[in-house]
DNA sequence: TACGTTTCTGGGATCGATCTCACACAGGGA
DNA sequence: TCCCTGTGTGAGATCGATCCCAGAAACGTA
């Protein structure tokens, strides 16, 4: 492997010029600035990593830390992040928690020793304190993207969780529903929260409350989706709508709901959260809020290349807007009951 | 950030004498081991992985290159390995080539260059030729998952899509189906050929071979599905069963299906490859192959670590088996006459 | 006592880049 | 002529670890 000094003595300058050549500062005159390109063109010149980091204590690299690189959902949005991540000639170093948090706090350390330049953290739980001094004491920038507040965040990207929920319980009223379940993820997310408070807000617009409609509490799983429904329906009460926290609770709800005889949407209305990857797919074809997952992932990388480039952002918040997509698992109860007494 | 110098003057010993106890190996009293693991503690000392990259030339990262991360395949792919790194204590640098041969040359470089100590590539295309010559030379080991032979891969695991091609057919042609088409992916892709010679495997057990069924040729994508659909439908001929390429492949040819008004299975029977996370969801419920592919890639991960550990793998394979999952698509023509005819 | 061997420790070179500083020279203005 | 600014170049310190080597101390054996 050649180093600077080959490179050098091929061009018959000194390691420095080499070096001014390389990092394109400083004067070089024109003549030596093409013998050294030549020169490590000819020797296929390299500059080590280590050492620049070592010395200049950047790597170019951003670290990431996902709680779980095996969903699609983090996936998408890791993928957004690398593509503007290498756009702007960075690496992107993703390690992946698993949705523990001791895991997370390790992953952050080793990325940090490993002199990342700046972190983007897709994170769900907080991070530990004594993480957070030593991220704060490192000084590296830190961009989070959905999730909790991080207090050593200087800018984050946030999912517009409210308003998408609030869209989406606005469509099921305004259609006439008004006997609704909520099959909620738990309390402890804070996508859940803000799902409710935008629930809560169309509710409100309505006259009615949270009181007002059924609320299940559970994992963001398809299991829960299944469960849940089980519970409502075991319960007596009849419902013209559900409201599921995401797609895989949806499809969890859909598949209970099937079993136990009920048409969607003839007999119930179907909502999810997300639009992932199958929500398309489902039969009916879910209706659903979309996340844009990957130009979230985008915007995190770029807020956090501003800061890089030493822009004064402090505290900047981003809210991505969530749209909400129409298809056929949702219908009018009003409609129907027409329907029925016409026939 | 305390470096082995204050850790040094804390314990009162020399620099050597640090390194030796970080690094655990050589003689030191107990004493002083004591006397330096307390400094150490006190200072939160953590040894500055530059400096020891570029001493030592290592980096305990591995490098990851796959075709693109932002799709649920190889998300879960990296997901196996992360988990089998993370448990030796070792960090993955995964890049998304974004199916560019370009960007994943580019990738593999700049992973080359970033010390690590070993490559795992999931990818599709061959590497081109000057980028084999750099990794060659680097010494660097090498573990290929899926994709085409790579000359300078130490080991492979391969997932066995003969097997799980053939099996699949064997299943349409024990059910009775004869007219069968195939949406296959592009002949440029190892995993489409190696299929297709499953196909014609299964085939010839039944006295048959390829020209006896009907082949088109897309891309792995939905859009493929349906048009491929359309093709054959217009084309007049008629068929029992589908057997697509994957399963992004089968949804599409699904919607085109009923689109046409055939249902499935009980017009055409429906077969899938991947069991990805929607496969289950379809209506019907896709009868599929299925590729452990989180499993692939902690094989991987694992035989990268023994290759690391100095262990003498010499042009190892790895054949990950497949899994025909039995679903609700596909069904028997046979059966379906006698019902018929019945009625 | 003399000697080897094992245990223990520190000095100092080394990895390959960056970066500050000193210096040389050219050209322009006072 | 002198000084200043801008351009161009190289010497050498530096980043923080690793690791070879020399040598001291402890211990056993002939």
């Amino acid at each position: 492997m050649a180093t600077i000094t080959d490179v050098s003595k091929r061009a018959g300058v000194s390691r420095s010029t080499v070096s001014r050549v390389v990092a394109d500062n400083g004067y070089v005159s024109e003549e030596k600035r093409q013998a050294i390109l030549e020169a490590i063109a000819e020797l296929g010149y390299r500059p080590n990593t280590m050492a620049r980091g070592l010395r200049s204590n950047r790597s170019d690299i951003i670290g990431g830390v996902v709680v779980n690189v095996s969903s699609p959902f983090y996936a998408q949005m890791v993928g957004g992040t690398q593509m503007a991540c290498r756009a702007a000639g960075k690496s992107l170093l993703v390690t992946s928690g698993h949705a523990e948090v001791e895991a997370e706090s390790r992953a952050i350390i080793e990325l940090l020793d490993r002199a990342c330049d700046g972190l983007i953290l897709y994170l769900e739980n907080p991070i530990q304190g004594d993480v957070l001094e030593i991220v704060r004491k490192s000084g590296v920038p830190v961009v989070t993207i959905g999730g909790d507040d991080c207090p050593v965040a200087r800018a984050r990207i946030t999912i517009d969780n409210f308003t998408g929920a609030r869209e989406a319980m606005r469509h099921l009223l305004a259609l006439g529903h008004r006997r609704i379940a909520h099959l909620s993820g738990g309390l402890i997310y804070r996508d859940s929260r803000e799902r409710l408070r935008g629930i809560e807000a169309a509710l409100g617009e309505y006259g009615m409350g949270l009181s007002d409609i059924r609320v299940e509490y559970g994992e963001f799983e398809e299991r829960f989706g299944f469960a849940g429904i089980e519970t409502l329906l075991s319960s007596g009460e009849d419902f013209t709508a559900i409201f599921a926290g995401d797609d895989d609770i949806a499809a969890g709800a859909l598949l209970a709901l099937k079993r136990h005889g009920k048409r969607v949407p003839e007999d119930v209305s179907l909502i999810g959260f997300d639009d992932n990857f199958h929500a398309r797919h489902l039969t009916p074809a879910l209706t659903t809020v979309r996340q844009p997952v990957g130009e979230a992932g985008q915007l995190a990388a770029n807020l956090l290349l501003q800061l890089l480039a030493g822009e004064k952002l402090e505290h900047t918040e981003i809210i991505v807007p969530t749209l909400l997509v129409l298809r056929e698992s949702v219908t009018s109860p009003r409609l129907l009951e027409a329907v029925k007494e016409r026939a």
